[in-house]
Order: structure tokens, then sequence, then C-alpha cells
DNA sequence: ATGAAAGCGCTAACAG
DNA sequence: CTGTTAGCGCTTTCAT
């Protein structure tokens, strides 16, 4: 464990006060170039490497920015991650990654930790279970707060997300277009506002091609397969079946893939199938997943983006405007509806 | 922005000193119930909240810790880190987290980072193109390293890996039992110790079982599924092209199965395919994949319990000795192996 | 262009 | 049991 120089080690041996060194290595201040060149020379052979603690105390600053998301292994959410990732480390940030698991009290706490931590402001999507959000608002108060994907309505607060109303409405256009006619929907919590919006364009889509909408075809809860089996087997018990289902992710697209397999129902002849997300894994089951592509990567850089943006406003001393961003999705149609199957044409 | 109070405030408040303050929010000093009780109402009722860069420069701890992996989207590795986070949270610590992109200068980079953010310990795993790790038992003279999956040999720097030679010794058992004779091998960059292990395993499973090791069909890349896909182009011109592949990843593997694919080789008659890592998608795809688990969440807490270990050694005074654990892989057998198909039955 | 001095908020010896 | 004191390493006026 060797010690660490400091500046008035780099101050002594050129001969010079700390306060010049820290001048010198700071380069805006006025300062003969003769110093600083015998400062950064003595900074390199003393192996100095400023101390963050202490900067921090003095400037406020910490070069940390937080990030929140439910879970770390969702290939969305760590897609995401790693674009933001990117844009702030080349930024100069440090990025501090926490899970709420879905947990409004995980959430808390974790956001809490951010804040002793002293980051400079975070990036988070909400978890499932999260309906108070005064904590995040009051947080917002404080520092930048940047929500995407999963968000709550908040005209002082930035936000990334894609536009799921017309995402929805593009699944239904393309299933109603394959002659689906009694289109399902299992959605997420509503209180979600991307679940809601997905939820609102599906039944805006089946109207607007004159297909009925159904409460019993309508399901909302968490994001998981076991339940989607559960829902789906209720579901063909009824004398009418659906001949489609639009699901509100990749996962639950996947448990109703499943039950299909179970019951030996023809996917997509008999049961058309359109998922949310374009996990990985969609292209390379079988059959392959239509599904909604989120632009992952590309949200977490552009959410990184508007708190950098916002971080800046603060220090020029300005009052940092909310901003929105909105991402039109993609729909990417693959086998599981593509019902009169032609050559394969993945992307 | 709301001015945050310090225990100086609580001190004015309480009619005592701020060290008496100090002792008190800390709980171990002696100190009276009556005073400390004082000290915790005062605090509620201020909102007090402890500037960690404070007590961090005062103490030298930041209850920092550091994770660098290749990148944070490939499911192995978000599945690690969802398992550390969790350790490592619970523990009071706050997690940041960089990506190497697998190159080495980013990867010192970010090291570097984290050395300036001065994190406790760090947990990595190396980049593909790492060659040099003077830079790590640099970093690790200073704090604690613990490194997983993707390690070097350094008797002094704890890791966590999995048994990859026993691993690819019973990949090669799997095949030879299911009657494969022809066993080709894509490796990963043999500098990495866990492709070497895998290539080694391979190889001695092969002569276990009087099976010809061929140079010609044993080759060494990057994890990319193009490449796979030119390598099987290359072994299915020779006039003996293998009958069984090993892969030492998934995504290789999945290259491998889309070449069999377009050439349409069936899988497992005249191809078996076993991947490695048990990605998440590997169960879904057809055939699905015949692979190892890699235990990553498993892998992630362990590194994380060995760090604590050695931060708490240090702390303790004594000199923290490195550790290993070495976790005992999983054969998963899929569909891609089993040549007469049974009734499927999955993990 | 450089130096002196004060202090960010907290903690840890040491006194009392 | 509680108070006093002295910094951790750095930045930042204000003087020189």
């Amino acid at each position: 464990m060797k010690k660490k120089s400091t500046i008035v080690d780099i101050a002594a041996r050129v001969g010079i006060t700390p306060s010049a060194v820290s001048k010198a290595l700071h380069g805006n201040t006025r300062i003969s170039d003769d110093t600083r060149n015998a400062v950064l020379k003595a900074a390199q052979e003393l192996g100095y490497q400023q101390n963050s603690m202490a900067s921090a105390l003095r400037t406020g600053r910490t070069g940390l920015i937080g990030i929140l998301v439910p879970g770390i292994h969702y290939s969305f959410f760590s897609s995401a991650i790693k674009g933001a990732e990117e844009v702030l480390s080349d930024a100069g940030y440090s990025v501090m990654i926490s899970q709420s698991k879905d947990s409004q009290e995980q959430e808390k706490k974790q956001l809490d930790g951010f804040v002793r931590a002293n980051v400079e402001g975070v990036i988070a999507s909400l978890g499932m279970e999260t309906k108070q959000v005064g904590f995040y608002q009051e947080f917002s108060k404080d520092r930048p707060l940047v929500l995407f994907d999963r968000v709550f309505e908040d005209e002082s607060i930035s936000n990334i997300v894609i536009d799921d109303f017309q995402a929805a409405v593009k699944v239904v256009d393309h299933l109603a277009e394959m002659g689906y006619r009694r289109i399902a929907h299992l959605g997420g919590y509503s209180h979600i506002l991307a679940f809601n919006k997905r939820m609102e364009g599906y039944k805006y889509g089946l109207v607007k091609h004159g297909l009925p909408v159904l409460d019993h075809f309508i399901f909302e809860s968490s994001p998981d397969k076991d339940f989607a089996m559960a829902v789906m087997e209720s579901l063909f018990n009824l004398p009418d079946p659906p001949d489609a289902v639009v699901a509100a992710s990749d996962y639950l697209a996947l448990g109703v893939l499943n039950f299909a397999k179970s019951r030996q129902i023809d996917v997509p002849g008999q049961l058309g199938i359109v998922g949310f997300s374009n996990e990985e894994l969609t292209k390379h089951i079988t059959p392959s997943l239509t599904t909604v592509d989120q632009f992952s990567e590309a949200m977490g850089q552009a959410a990184a983006e508007l708190l950098l943006d916002q971080i800046s406003c603060i220090h020029k001393g300005q009052e940092a405007v909310s901003q929105r961003r909105v991402f039109i999705p993609k729909l990417i149609v693959r086998d599981s509806t593509r019902r009169e199957l032609h050559l394969a044409n993945d992307e």
C-alpha cells in the first residue's frame, strides 16, 4: 500500500504553495507556463492522483451519476445502461447502478443510497409496484432526474419514452391486416404509463379496424410467464377463444407461446402472438416472435444526454427546463404472426 | 434546493458539540441514552443526511465498489452483476459499473476511474483482448481485487472461476456417449484462462474416449457468430467434416446452428452442437441448445463475498489472503445433441 | 503571478 | 460520558 502523494508534496518539490499547484493543475487560472510545467512534471514523477473525496467535499461535485432500474438482467435495461454508461463515462462521470427488483421499498432505499453518495443526477425507470412517486418528485427538486421507459407524468421531470400508444396501434394494424379478428391483450400494470398507453393503443386499434373490444379479453398483470400461461388456459376454455394475443412484454409472449405448444395450438395459424421489447431471444425462438423494438440503447444514451444537459444548465446557474424525448417504435414482423409463411425475412 | 443540515446544526439544537453528535449517530461509542435520543430526534426533525464526502475524506472509506466487465449487456455478466450488487448493497456498499468493451485500453481507463473515485475494492472480468495484466497487479497491491470467470493466474489475487476443464470433459463425455466421433472445437482466445482450460478439457476428453485430436478441427477466435459461420463453411468443405462441435460460447454455437440451418444439416442427427454459458435464449431456440451452466448469479455473489472478506480483513489490520473458489459446472442436455429424441426434458 | 488563510463536514485522539 | 482540538486534501477568495 504505497502512500499517495498530495498537492502539498508537489508544492514542496516545486518550491511553491499548494494553492498554486491547484491552479496549475486546473489550467484555467492565470499561472505562468514555467510553474505549470514544473508542476505537471512533478505530478508525473510523484504519480499524483487527485483525491476525489477532498475535491468533492470542497466543490460539492462528485462526478457520480446514479442509474436505477428494476433489474439489470433484463436485456432492455442492460442495453439501456450500456448506452447511458458510454455517454456518461465519455463525459467524465462515473456510473452507480442499483436495482429496485420492482419493489417500491427497495427503490426508495436505493434512491436514498444515491443521495447519500451525493450523485449529481439520477436516471431511473420505475418498478412495477411503484404507485406513489412522491419520493421521486422530492428527489427531483434537489437534483436532476431523468426517467425513462417506465415513467410517471410530471411536467417538471424530464423523460424518455417510446410512443407506446402508437406502437400498440401498429401491432393491431398488423394483426388486423393478417386477418386476426379476436385479439386479446395481456398487459402490465396500468399504473405504469407505458403499459397504460399500450392498452389504450390496443383498444384504439381495435376500434379503428371495427373489431370488438371485449373486457374479458383484457388482462393486467406482472410480467410473469406462468401468469401468462394461466390466463391463456382460462381464455381457451371459453367457447370463443382469441385468435391473437398482444402481450405487453416478450416474456409474457413467451408464456403464451409455451401454452400454445403445450396445447398443440398452431402459431401463427390458429393463434398470432406479438411481444414487446425485441429481447435478444425473440429472434431465435421458434416460431420467431413478432415484437416491437424499443431502441433500448438509444434510449439510454438519450437519457444520459438529457441528464448532462440539466447538470450543465445548473452549473451555468440557469434553471434547468425539463425536456421529453419520444422514440418512434418499430414493429418487427416475424413468424409468430406471419400467417402465410413467405420466405423468412427477419429484421 | 433546500440546504442540508449538518451535525453542527444538530449539535446546536441539542446543545452539545458536533463530536458528541457524531458518536451518538454511530451508536458504538459510549454515550448516554438521553443524549442519543435527543440527537436522533433532532436529526429526524432537521432531515439530516450524513455527508458521505466529508466522512469519506476523514475516514478514507467511500463505501464504493467497482465492477468492471467487458459488456453489461451479455446475460452472463448482467446476471453476475445482479448477484454481486445484491450482496454488496446489503452490506451497505454502493456499486459502480464500467464496461471495457473487450478493449485493454478502455479497461485501463475504467480501472483508473475507479481509483480516482476511491473505490474500496474491485470485481473484474478480463476483456478478450487483454494480454498484459500488469495494471491489474499494480492495482491489487493497493486495494482488494477479485477476478471472476475471465481471470489470469496470480497467486496473490482472489478469483472465482468454474472448472472449465471439467466442464469441457463433461461435454465430450456426453457427445461420445451420444455416438459422436469427429468432434471439432470452436474456442475463444487461449490467453484467456477459461478458454484455454476448455480447450485442454476438450482434448483430454477426446483422448479419454480414444477419439482423434485433429489440429484442423480446432479454432480460436473472438465470440463472433459470423466467424463461427465462416469456420463451419470451411470445415464442411473438407472431405470428412465433423459430426459435432463444441463451442466455447453460446453465441458461437448459435453461429454454428445458423450455418447448419442454412445448409440443411440436421441437428442433432448429422451434427451435434454444444454451447457454453446457458444464456437465456438457449432454451428457447429450436433445436434447444445443449450447454454448460456457469451459475452466473452465484459467481457474482461469491465474488462479492470474497471481496467483502478481503475488505474486512484489511480493516482488522490483517493481511488479506487471496482465495479462490471454483464452481462445478453443470451440463444441460437439450435437443441439439439428443440424437434419439426422447420426451423433451429440459433443465 | 503567486502566497496566505480559511474552511467544506466529519471523525478520532485525548482531555476532562 | 462529553467536550476540545486538530486535521483529512483540496479549492478559493483576498492580499501581495
